[in-house]
DNA sequence: AAGCGTTTGATAGACGCCTATCAGGAATTG
DNA sequence: CAATTCCTGATAGGCGTCTATCAAACGCTT
């Protein structure tokens, strides 16, 4: 049998409400004391039950999503993660809020979040990177609430955590993959971004002109066109890059809207010419993955960046430490061969 | 606050043990009590506490994991996993054994889960597609202990899941970097195998070869050599194909042994001539990426695998039901720029 | 040696659910 | 209608930990 905080009290000649002093640092305990009972804990190599640990504090976590609102369709799944996650933490005693906000207005994002009550214990958030924005993840984690970013990182804050992939790496993989699809080929490379003010967007980007640059001498790297996000804007975009450059062998889209794109390629009849990298497993994408306009989407796994921000949520709230390697997010790279 | 059993009761007009005995199908109640009582339960939206229950339950689970003995990495970075979760499961009253036997005799393997006593609640297994090693499955599982396979899959056994990348999907998935990368090259194409008895394997060579054929008609595909998965020999096997084959343009690894073709490779000078893809990062094949000498290697990763078999075995132990989202091992895949 | 603060012991009562038992009431059978 | 069987209620005790309280023991100061 396991041992319990009795075995260990009886092993060091204490009592329980001594051992559980020194496990919770609840009251002073004499120093000679303390190595007596953590000398019974290594012996029986104790550990607490997390279970009745959990049941005796009879603690309710509170955690907050705030997500952009819109139609995005990656949003939109990764909103729906949240709730399914909330349905299911229910049952180990977290509540979890959703809330929508405008993520591309700093200044109304960072009005939401100063909202946000010390009613919670931890908040997620998908952000924006701005002073205004930073300040008030500083406010709300100086409150004592634990803060992560989700998907969009904010590096000079003192957020606790980013949940998210490393998206410099996820451009700089891009670029390989359209460097080595079109190897021996010539031309020019096209970049649509969504917003240049989120700082995912940028950071791919930034990967992947970097790989581009310097190592596939072969395509040049046309200015990077912005898409807004909005499938009506990114066609129109996608079209005239298609016509102002007849030589287009390459388009990466760092942003949303892939299905505009998709759409611009195939009314041009280029979309087997064309090698098109791009973001986000949605239907869309999926659809034209298999189809094969898309070659190549880069994915970030919506259910596992929420469960991720919630199991961190959780530890920073026990003061407990996390696991690096669990609560890694993997760039995910789908082909046509390998979708689920 | 959330709803207890004891709320339910009052609602339902019935007693907690009738609840109880509902909830837990402990013993005969009437249909009009149980409606009464689910009412209840939805109208207070009522969710057993997990913790609670488990702590009342007072059960240990207890699970054994069956791995290969022997010094392929990928194995040995498994059974660090195992041991890793095990020690972390201590807090939640699972424990964790770990056996090491020769999964590629199937007389000793089948031997090994025969005598995997009822002490267990369920057995995770690296297993060989063999009628014995099915029938010792089998047995386990009618002597009612859960039992999953674990990187490579017995199909027709009645174990009850699978814990793996879909590696039909991976070796098509190779395949398609492969044709890709070589695009507008012609030349040959080499795959070296482990053994063919593992079903992995196989496997990852039927999507490779049925992908390769039908999209990659430039490249010729050259017989399966087998190198048994051990470095010496598959250095060996390597070196050979390079000097029978001096149009050989691409090496598929479905097994163990990538440093031996690391090796052959630059001792002929052709590493970076001959695309070459393979499975597992480890220090060996990390190291080999970061140089160049491998171009893609394609992962699943031990920790995930491990944790979800756990999750599995959970669920099935509670007669619980699994999220299957959360279970699908993913397939990485791995260039220079995405490695963790 | 008295007085003080500090450290410890003992213990009760949660937390929410499970298990078991026993008795009484309801429904069914002959 | 009596004799069964079937359902249900009430309740005690436990799972391992946390929290809180009070009293007792200890060490130190003056």
């Amino acid at each position: 049998m396991r041992a319990t905080i009795e075995d260990v009290a009886v092993k060091a000649g204490v009592s329980v409400a001594t051992v559980d002093r020194v496990l919770n640092g609840r009251a002073a305990v004499r120093p000679l004391t303390v190595e007596r009972v953590e000398q019974a804990i290594r012996q029986l190599n104790y550990q607490p039950d997390r279970l009745a640990a959990r049941l005796a504090r009879a603690r309710e976590y509170r955690f907050c999503f705030v997500l952009p609102e819109g139609s995005n369709a990656f949003m939109i799944a990764l909103a729906d993660a949240v709730r399914e996650e909330a349905r299911r933490m229910t049952q180990e005693k977290i509540a979890i809020d959703l809330r929508h906000t405008d993520v591309f207005s700093a200044e109304t994002l960072a009005n939401s979040l100063d909202q946000i009550g010390t009613v919670y214990d931890g908040v997620a958030v998908v952000a924006l990177d701005h002073p205004r924005v930073r300040e008030a993840i500083n406010a709300l984690t100086d409150r004592g609430v634990a803060v992560v970013t989700l998907v969009s990182d904010v590096p000079n804050s003192r957020r606790q955590h980013y949940v998210g992939i490393d998206n410099a790496s996820a451009g700089r993989t891009a670029a390989s993959l359209m460097g080595r699809y079109l190897s021996g080929r010539q031309g020019k490379v096209g970049l649509i971004a969504g917003s240049l003010s989120l700082r995912d967007h940028v950071e791919r980007q930034f990967g992947f002109e970097q790989v581009m640059l310097h190592e596939y001498p072969n395509l040049s790297l046309l200015p990077v066109r912005e898409g807004r996000d909005d499938g009506a804007i990114v066609e129109r975009v996608a079209a005239q890059l298609l016509s102002d450059h007849p030589d287009l062998i390459g388009i990466y889209n760092v942003g949303a809207g892939s299905r505009g794109i998709a759409a611009a390629l195939e009314a041009a009849g280029r979309q087997h010419d064309v090698v098109f990298i791009t973001h986000e497993l949605t239907d869309d994408t999926r659809h034209a993955l298999i189809g094969g306009t898309i070659d190549i989407i880069i994915n970030q796994d919506a259910g596992h960046e929420v469960r991720s921000a919630i199991r961190v949520l959780m530890s920073k709230a026990d003061k407990a430490p996390i696991v690096d390697s669990m609560e890694r997010i993997r760039i995910d790279i789908y082909l046509r061969d390998n979708i689920p």
